[in-house]
DNA sequence: CCTTGTTCCTGTAGCTGCTACAGGATGTAG
DNA sequence: CTACATCCTGTAGCAGCTACAGGAACAAGG
């Protein structure tokens, strides 16, 4: 199958499956005899499996290494695991910034809706005084 | 006072407020007759209010507009709460969006654990099968 | 066979928000 | 007067794409 085809399957961005085979994350396709890349299902199936741990939210890096580890099934459980749970504390650590930020943000926005205020309370809370 | 120590007393690195000066967020300050940068302490609020909206997750082009409204004191916040709500709401679709990544991530890290599962819990859940 | 329209190709540059050099000039303390 | 810290400019790199420009290839209809 053409790149659009499995751009349409897959939901990835044509320019995103060429650049994630040049950066070597899927591997490069034959070509026709006019130089277009012709895919199969194991493509299909690898640039799946990089779309799910994109939205799992993985580095290129970390995805990288998953593909390799996928390879060998059975004993490298592992090493998957240990790269699953570190993500899964950086992932952890930023929801625990994002909530204490969330919390801030809201009560000094809602401090504006009870308008008791002088000053702006988004300025007021910015400004180092 | 130099770059190091304006540096020093808002924690802003010096690779960074030279940054910020290029692209016009800081103004440009005085210079000495051999050409470095003097800052007084109007500069020092501007970057410490800087610091803290990037803290709270502001965009540059944001913290552009916060610093612009923030002159004319007292009418503006109106405009103030528009970016600052704008802001509010990204950063609750990305708490729920990490919230939904951490249910994924931690259920089937927890299944290594549990280490029932014939093949690797982590891959099998990327694998399109 | 020829045209039209879509798809595809390569290569480069841009985005955000910094950070990290290289290679040199300047300021300060002993 | 010499060390040594600090500073300068300019460029390039990071993630992870996205958006062109300018051209070639293919499938379908006439």
């Amino acid at each position: 199958m053409p790149i659009g085809m499995l751009s349409r399957k897959t939901g990835v961005n044509i320019e995103t499956i060429r650049y994630y085979e040049r950066i070597g994350l899927l591997p490069a396709p034959p070509r026709t005899a006019g130089g277009r890349r012709i895919y199969d299902d194991g493509h299909r199936r690898a640039l799946a499996f990089i779309r799910r741990a994109r939205e799992l939210g993985f580095g290129l890096a970390d995805i990288r290494a998953l593909l390799a580890l996928a390879r060998p099934h059975g004993e490298s459980c592992a090493q998957v695991e240990r790269i699953a749970s570190a993500h899964l504390d950086d992932v952890r650590n930023k929801l625990a910034d994002l909530a204490r930020l969330e919390h801030i943000l809201a009560e000094t926005v809602g401090k504006c809706a009870r308008e008791t205020a002088p000053t702006c309370p988004v300025l007021n809370m910015l400004d180092p005084g």
